[in-house]
RNA sequence: GGGCCUGUAACUCAGUGGCAGAGUAUCUGACUUUUAAUCAGAGAGUCGAUGGUUCGAAUCCAUCCAGGCUCACCA
């Protein structure tokens, strides 16, 4: 406390001397005319013309040494070396120079050289206060080992990191590239969507019913309609309508909210795409799948292998299709065809697999799979028919009343996303998502609410349809070598202190 | 929620019952080509919080708070 306030007070006091020289520490304008990446890239150019050039940036180090300064100053393209010299910026803006602090805002006005020791820097003839920080941002130190860059006291306390992500982002580089590399990823699945026609729309986040997904939501309350409104779970049932609406191609990308645990592969927000083509099906989904992923992996990372931490994950086309039931059987010998619940209760017995009240065999089907095959599925798979019982919204597979045409997309163990050939009969639907209401009655907090407006815009009719979400915070996770979820989450939801 | 682990200076960390420590950062002095600058000196702490054991607790015990890993939960 006394130690803050002693580093607090210094800053100040500087602070203040500077205003006392007439200067403002917080100028309304700057006059950059080049950013630092710009000059490492075109360094003989800069070298050759002597040309005035003016930078801006924080100020990261600073080794003085009398009438003369070195410092490194950063900004979003790269950092340089500045050197000070009193004889050359005069008297007066040496005194100035004096009054700067690390991670202080530093305009630095003229040209580059290089040192006696041989860095390309830019030596100042005048330097600008920008902006003072009044706090200190922890030091990093950086030093260069046979070409490779060794940092000392990183900033990498983890709580500290998520809580002040600010101080992460400039810290650490390597967390600015993470999310530089999850916006591009964005943009890359739009363009590619765009390019095939699709329309990207905004549904609501606050929604008078919750539906779309198995989940527990956050409720709120709309004052003036003295209403509760939950915050959607999913975007499905109001893209579903669109299609409706004869939007024939959409997608939307937003957050989702459950109100459940979190893991490192689970966030109470988290961001979904969700499209939807008409006169498409569950084929559609996972070629469009493997071209959308594929493209984006193309575009961002220049690779159709990634490596994770390690593993070698293959993005050439076709991915591994197998049915759900074949890969239980493969895995375990077990044969769950049948759907004999005696039976499949008997194998999770056996195996500990936690059986809840209100499940069926389709239930357990799922839960054995998980256990036994998901962990399994490191290369990219489309696992299919998933039981009719655990997916309310899409369409029974033609020949088998119990399966429906479903995907899940698994790779490294963890699921990315979820497809149907979604269902479009009214009446069927209707019966089913009636089924799951039963289940919640019977204490299932995760079971679907029957949505009467979405059943009324199916009955004036969705053409056939094939729909997929993806989670992209998990896809960025695989494309930036992340095993954390926080780690691509700007702000992750932590306990707040105190 | 269970198990294991962590919390000491602004940052990174040592310290396992006997005066609260180091490096970096900060401050003072020296230094007009340094780059983890160097050299000399100084200041800086509610040892996560509360209670207990003890002549004596950062250290042992209990409870709580925050975080991490992991299991459970979770499309």
């Amino acid at each position: 406390m006394e130690n803050i306030n002693q580093l607090l007070q210094v800053r100040r006091e500087k602070l203040e001397k500077v205003r006392k020289l007439g200067i403002n520490p917080y100028p309304n304008r700057c006059k950059r005319t080049h950013k630092i990446g710009e000059l490492i890239e075109k360094k003989d150019k800069f070298l050759e013309s002597g040309e005035k050039i003016i930078i801006a940036g924080r100020l990261n180090a600073m080794r003085r040494q009398g009438k003369v300064g070195f410092g490194n100053v950063s900004d979003d393209t790269g950092k340089i070396q500045i050197f000070v010299r009193k004889d050359n910026v005069g008297e007066e803006n040496y005194e100035i120079f004096k009054l700067f602090d690390l991670g202080d805002f530093m305009q630095i006005e003229g040209d580059c050289f290089v040192t006696r020791m041989g860095e390309y820097s830019v030596r100042a003839s005048m330097v600008t206060m920008l902006g003072k920080t009044l706090l200190p941002l922890p030091v990093v130190k950086e030093k260069v080992v046979d070409g490779k860059v060794e940092r000392y006291d990183e900033f990498h306390d983890i709580e500290l990191r998520y809580r002040k992500r600010y101080l992460d982002l400039l810290l650490n580089p390597e967390v600015k590239d993470t999310f530089v590399t999850r916006s591009k990823m964005i943009k890359s699945m739009r363009d590619f969507l765009d390019a095939r026609g699709f329309v990207e729309v905004e549904t609501p986040i606050l929604q008078p019913l919750y539906g779309g997904a198995n989940a527990r939501p956050f409720v709120s309350h709309h004052n003036t309609l003295d209403v509760d409104l939950y915050l959607r779970i999913a975007l499905e049932l109001y893209l579903k309508r669109l299609i409706v609406g004869g939007i024939e191609r959409v997608y939307e990308i937003g957050k989702n909210f459950r109100n459940e645990g979190m893991d490192r592969t689970h966030n109470p927000e988290f961001s979904m795409i969700e499209l939807y083509q008409s006169y498409a099906d569950i084929n559609d989904m996972m070629e469009l799948t493997e071209d959308m992923v594929l493209h984006i992996a193309k575009e961002v990372l220049g690779t159709e292998v990634i490596d994770f931490l390690g593993t070698e994950i293959q993005l050439k086309k076709p991915w591994c299709r197998a049915a759900m039931l074949d890969l239980i059987k493969e895995e375990t010998g077990f044969d769950a065809a049948d759907f004999d619940f005696v039976k499949i209760k008997a194998f999770c017995t056996e195996h500990e697999i936690e059986i809840e009240p209100t499940a069926g065999p389709g239930k357990l089907i799922e839960e054995i799979f998980g256990v036994f095959v998901e962990p399994k599925l490191i290369q990219p798979t489309f696992v299919i028919d998933f039981p009719k019982e655990v997916s309310p919204l899409a369409k029974e597979k033609p020949g088998n009343p119990l399966l429906t045409e479903r995907f899940e997309l698994f790779i490294n163990g963890n699921e990315y996303g979820n497809a149907f050939t979604e269902l479009n009969d009214p009446l069927d639907q209707r019966q089913r998502l009636e089924a799951q209401s039963k289940l919640r009655e019977m204490g299932d907090a995760e079971a679907n609410v029957v949505d009467e407006d979405f059943l009324e815009a199916l009955e004036y009719g969705m053409p056939p349809t094939g729909g997929l979400g993806i989670g992209i915070d998990r896809l960025v996770m695989l494309f930036t070598g992340n095993t954390s979820i926080k780690e691509v989450i700007l702000f992750p939801q932590m306990k707040p202190e105190e």
